[in-house]
DNA sequence: AAAAATGTTGACCGATCGTGCAGAAATCAT
DNA sequence: ATGATTTCTGCACGATCGGTCAACATTTTT
């Protein structure tokens, strides 16, 4: 048989469309309606195919999730103490906004593990998420110390950022319906990037006037 | 046979109780993984008599989204022109973060129907919820034209208070994980209101000093 | 009290689920 | 070229799903 155009030869190429797949259907069904059937057909191979590369589909989805969850930790590299608050915190924001963009999947297929109370990576929020939390939080304190930004909550923060932040991907098919239908443009992502951060930021800067 | 403990005797009372459990097992498994069984045994009876009141799962669901679209539409009712912007923005602050903490459920369902591109409620959004936030924005946007706050983006205000209101309901698996593995206590929710009303607000406030 | 309407329940059906497994096909090692 | 290893796939399984239905119990109407 002549090579079967789409299907590519090597595992690495296999694994990686199968984590793509499952990353979108994952994010599009949740974990129980999510079939491995479906994510074999979004990936365009057989279910059995499937299960070979991940054996079972919690497996696979603790590597989906694992994936996003080391993008985010790394997007916010520049919260560290040596840098220019306002500046740290506002590319952090520009990061998470384009990742919104790029990666929505991972960002739903992580609200939905949350929302639903962890049941399979429960361990990642008490190891990995309480440490990387704790970490930020200092430097945000170490911050106001210096009185370099205003004595806000960092923990706070913190969430209205994600939250915030999130939104753009978990809620895109909402903002859309009341964008007339249409996904944002170039310059609508822009715009809310700068919104995003006059909103949010503008309570932490220490001389913010009018 | 003597009455059956738990069971209630009329319709209104079972139907309430049908609806409670459906939307915390709704929320705790998402609209696939919630099966009928299980919001039957949650409630107390057997399943076929959950059918018999709402005939298919997808109806029940319906039932569910549509009560707690109710009660947030309701909430945003101090957005007036009339109102002090400041009060206002924080009275709906307030409320929506109460309905946060009471009725957490309705928000996840919620948020699970938007993630997965709302195939069930999709005309909720066009028809219901598209001019209600058009209606908010022009409130917002007299405001700003008058002088009375900042000349912010009205949309993406709302935006991040939907957002970081509905994190603290729809992630409080994290957020207890990140707070010791406790539930919030009254102290803590409400520093959380001062802290979203400071974070937010300020960003909002015409004479917003240091 | 008889009849009608409403409420309740367990048994059952076809479909789909995750997964195990045997063997075919392809690739690699010698 | 031949045997070992890896990759790939169709089939079968027990379990669970949403939903139907007929029988039974209770309440309401007459």
């Amino acid at each position: 048989m002549a090579t079967k155009g789409i299907q590519s030869r090597n595992r690495q190429e296999v694994t990686a469309r199968i984590l793509a797949a499952a990353e979108r259907v994952f994010a599009e069904f949740g974990y129980a309606g999510a079939s491995i059937s479906r994510i074999a057909a979004q990936a365009g191979i057989p279910k059995s195919n499937v299960v070979y590369y991940f054996e079972t589909k919690e497996l696979l989805y603790r590597r989906v999730v694992g994936e996003i969850f080391d993008i985010w930790r790394a997007a916010a590299d520049s919260i560290t103490v040596d840098n220019d608050p306002i500046q740290a915190l506002g590319d952090y924001i520009d990061t998470k906004l384009d990742l919104a963009r790029t990666r929505p999947y991972g960002s739903k297929v992580w609200a939905n593990e949350i929302i639903q109370r962890a049941p399979i990576v429960q361990d990642y929020l008490e190891d990995e998420l309480r440490s990387w939390t704790e970490d930020r939080i200092v430097v945000i304190e170490a911050w106001i110390a210096r009185g370099q930004i205003r004595p806000i909550s960092a923990r706070h923060l913190l969430y209205a950022i994600w939250a915030t932040t999130q939104h753009y991907a978990d809620f895109t098919h909402q903002i859309t319906t009341l964008n007339e239908g249409v996904e944002l443009t170039n310059r609508q992502w822009d715009e809310t990037k700068s919104a995003v951060k006059d909103l949010l930021l503008r309570g932490v800067e220490k001389h913010g006037g009018v």
